[in-house]
DNA sequence: CATGAATGAGTATTCATTCAT
DNA sequence: CATGAATGAATACTCATTCAT
């Protein structure tokens, strides 16, 4: 197995672990033992254990937050956008949406070693700039509400897994959410 | 000290703990300590740990969503009912926020060793029955709205916590997504 | 209830522990309670926990000594002698067996903080004299022949808690073997 | 060190502690650091302090009965094979003797975890097989007798180390408490 | 005669991490 | 590229015991 085959193996195995066993259960020597390694293993590909969680996290997110970019850039209305962005949303959720949950968890319950990860920093900026674009707002408030909107995604994805309602109403009502919501609230600034 | 004061008084030095040291910290022995008792003292007071936990979050959980759920009660209209919830949330926000941020996500990451809170879902179901009151929904999709509901809410929270905007317009920019979301969402449907 | 009735209920109930729950439950703070106390009444009638024990164990052996010296001391053979002991034995063992065994085993896998208890030694001295002047043997001599028909009946009370046969045949088998050995031992040595 | 080696040591040691400081001592910390190791080591090696307590029962225990058991088969006529089991029993405890009458008591004295040790049951089964043979019995009856016959031994033992007899007579007085005791009992029986 | 609050010493156990091979 | 032996720090939890009331 080459390096890089190792490393995404190790981290492949650090998410299944977390899905099926939950927080506690993330050991390095779990992690390494579960990949059918000798324990120790991990420590020749990460620094120590947070660094391997840390990576766990930048990757997952990283799809995520690519999806989603991705789903915004290729669209040309606003509504448009949004719609192609919960879509990818949605999409990614279906996948991997429990894990996610819980690392993203795990990563708040944790001690703040590090500083708020940027790429969820950098996404947000880009949520922001197409808002801002469209409604011609302050950079503040056009955060404000790029993390609203992130929110409403993250609910609509609760929402899903406690199986209220399917998958194509709750996409319609996520988009309905975010759109005639950011729309009220900045007529309500003017 | 009485036992009910001693009760209170660990729960709130875990609560401190929680908020300036993080969840790593927060051992039955740092707890104890930091109330200025002996090291297992905590053992009198609660089976274990995940016990004290629980009781911590039940309690601090048990205020915010009675403070929320008063809200709710003593108003006419649904925007009114919407309205005092939303404050009384950030009131709780205000004094308490970082911590319970903490705790839900410390909450979540653990292991599920327990079913999931009640008092989360009982406010969940009495925020749905005023939604199903005024659009006249089945149970199930009015549920979906009070989960979406509380992620605005929260994500509103958030922003705050950002620093973006400040607490009037988070207010009633919060205020706002919910309405008209649900509204938007509702017609949608029909 | 007066301070006799007290103890010996605490010892009651400590037999009870022991017999019902095993050695590691057998805690000063489980035996007020299970006799329906506060969890410190123990210190008021015994100095420490190896107090309470060590007088159970005297109170217990006590009985069966007791029981066992009358039945040797209330008939004229040495057979007859040997029959009576062995009956009040079995008594003994009918009643409170498994609890003698492990309290027996228990004192002797603690630490030796006490000297060995003056009650066996005593037995066994009585049941010496009575092995001497039926053979006229040395002192010591006697002394290693009582302690090897103890153990007889000790495993006598074994073979019968292992329901290999009935107490009856056990009981001649008992008697039968203490005596052909003894005589059979002593018959060797001249 | 191998780890076959350091398994071995670590129950050598954990033997020597429980002979010299009693069974209290016996803790997982005082047993590596008495091989001079870290504290911790035992638990690279033995799952728990149970497990290490029961591997040590285990080895001690088939020693003694292995040899015993080679003693009963090495010798034609019935008493030739008790009197091979009673050297062997008594090779052993003089080795071993104390250590082994601790091990046995705080085995008994913990709680019932595990089976009875089949080890155990084993040899009895085994010493059973012979006197059935010897004297055409049930197996229920030969059973009966092999346990005392074993608890005659054991009370030779404990007269030994009260130091009341030499070791040669006490192997005769062992040898004919068994071989008399066995033919009476059984001659009661027709 | 009895209680409840509190303490502190002791023990099992886990796990990240290092190092020699 | 990988292993296994070993360490040590950290933590949960138990229990005998004391003391004031």
């Amino acid at each position: 197995m080459t390096k890089e085959e190792r490393r995404e193996q190790l981290l492949d195995t650090a998410g299944q672990l977390l899905l099926k066993e939950g927080w506690d259960a993330l050991t390095m020597e779990a992690i390494a033992q579960s990949a059918g390694a000798s324990k120790t293993l991990g420590y020749a590909y990460f620094a120590n254990l947070d660094d391997l969680i840390w990576s766990l996290y930048d990757r997952e997110l990283g799809l995520l937050f690519g999806r989603v970019e991705a789903g915004l850039a290729n669209a040309d209305t606003f509504e448009d956008r949004i719609r192609a962005a919960v879509a990818a949303y949605f999409d990614t959720v279906a996948e991997n949406g429990a894990m996610l949950v819980r690392l993203q968890a795990g990563i708040v319950a944790r001690r703040l070693n590090r500083d708020r990860p940027q790429r969820t920093v950098n996404f947000l900026e880009a949520l922001a700039a197409i808002i801002r674009e469209e409604f011609g707002l302050s950079r503040r408030r056009a955060i404000a509400y790029a993390i609203v909107m992130a929110g409403i995604a993250d609910s609509h994805g609760r929402a899903w897994a406690a199986e209220t309602l399917g998958r194509a109403e709750l996409e319609e009502s996520c988009v309905r959410f975010m759109l005639a919501g950011v729309r009220d609230a900045v007529a309500a600034q003017t």
